[in-house]
DNA sequence: GTAAATGTTCGGGC
DNA sequence: AGCCCGAACATTTA
């Protein structure tokens, strides 16, 4: 599922168990999602630690524990997180599970194109220090995103969206909310937009993000009426603005609905 | 049975 | 080296 504003939600379903102490963790450990880390350092250093914190940025979560532990969960296509009661069973997709007196945090991933990896040390790990400025930070401004779009000429629009290292937390379907409020084709090479597009680009990658975290981040529920968002899902679809058929195209290796009538 | 799914990563060609 | 594209990953659901 999960875009910017889904793992935000995902993130704050561990919250009941912020401050409390990890007493057991059990894990699928030949699982996938294990990957890029040792399984088995989770059961020799989380527990007797506390969960102190949590944070998110793009689509990619941190967790912190007292005594220099940081597990990093990225969501892929299908994971999610929840708390669920301390007398939970894992079932065969629940590959993390803490145990906690009260309640156990889960990590479900069905395809398992998500993973967890567990870092040591007294600051977060380098490659979270090194992510790109979130677009909502400050430094997202519009001067940052046009020498993003310098560098990325011969992109199609609607690829270089994807990037997680340009659009930290930018999905598919914020992608294409985003080009339909922008009024942008997806299929555009970059170099071809000008300074008026690149505008609305940078105007509306801001209010995507903000609306998205405000609704869909909060309770998992639907983006604000009127976007492409509800129309977008299944073929036959309608444009919110002009009431004409969206059209629905492979952009990128991906499936893309976009307003022929009102993107151009 | 087949196609498609809200994500990332790898390798090849330029 | 860096950019761009397409395939691959594993499983469920329509």
């Amino acid at each position: 599922m999960p875009e910017l504003a889904e793992v935000e939600y995902f993130r704050k379903q561990w919250d009941p168990g912020l401050g409390d102490t990890v007493r057991e963790v059990a894990l699928h450990e030949e699982k996938r999602v294990f990957r890029n880390t040792d399984p088995t350092l989770f059961a020799d250093d989380l527990p007797g630690r506390r969960l102190t914190d949590s944070f998110r940025h793009g689509k990619q979560l941190l967790f912190s524990f007292e005594d220099r532990a940081w597990l990093h969960i990225s969501l892929g296509m299908t994971g999610q997180l929840r708390a669920a009661p301390a007398d939970f069973e894992p079932e065969k997709h629940d590959h993390l599970v803490l145990l906690q007196k009260s309640r156990c945090l889960v990590f479900t991933c069905s395809r398992m194109f998500g993973q967890a990896r567990l870092f040591t040390g007294a600051e977060p790990p380098d490659f979270w220090q090194m992510l790109p400025p979130e677009i909502l930070d400050r430094k997202f401004t519009e001067k940052f995103l046009r020498k993003i779009l310098e560098n990325r000429g011969g992109s199609v629009i609607k690829s270089l969206l994807l990037d997680q290292e340009k659009f930290p937390g930018i999905g598919n379907w914020m992608a294409d909310e985003v080009l339909w409020q922008a009024r942008i084709a997806p299929h555009r090479r970059v170099a071809d937009l000008d300074a008026a597009e690149i505008h609305q680009l940078y105007f509306k990658l801001k209010h995507v993000c903000r609306k998205a975290l405000e609704t869909v981040g909060v309770n998992h529920g639907d983006p604000p009426r009127g976007w492409l968002f509800q129309k977008r899902w299944k073929n036959g679809g309608h444009c919110p603005k002009t009431g004409k058929p969206l059209k629905r195209q492979d952009i990128g290796g991906r499936t893309t609905a976009w307003s022929p009538a009102w993107q151009r």
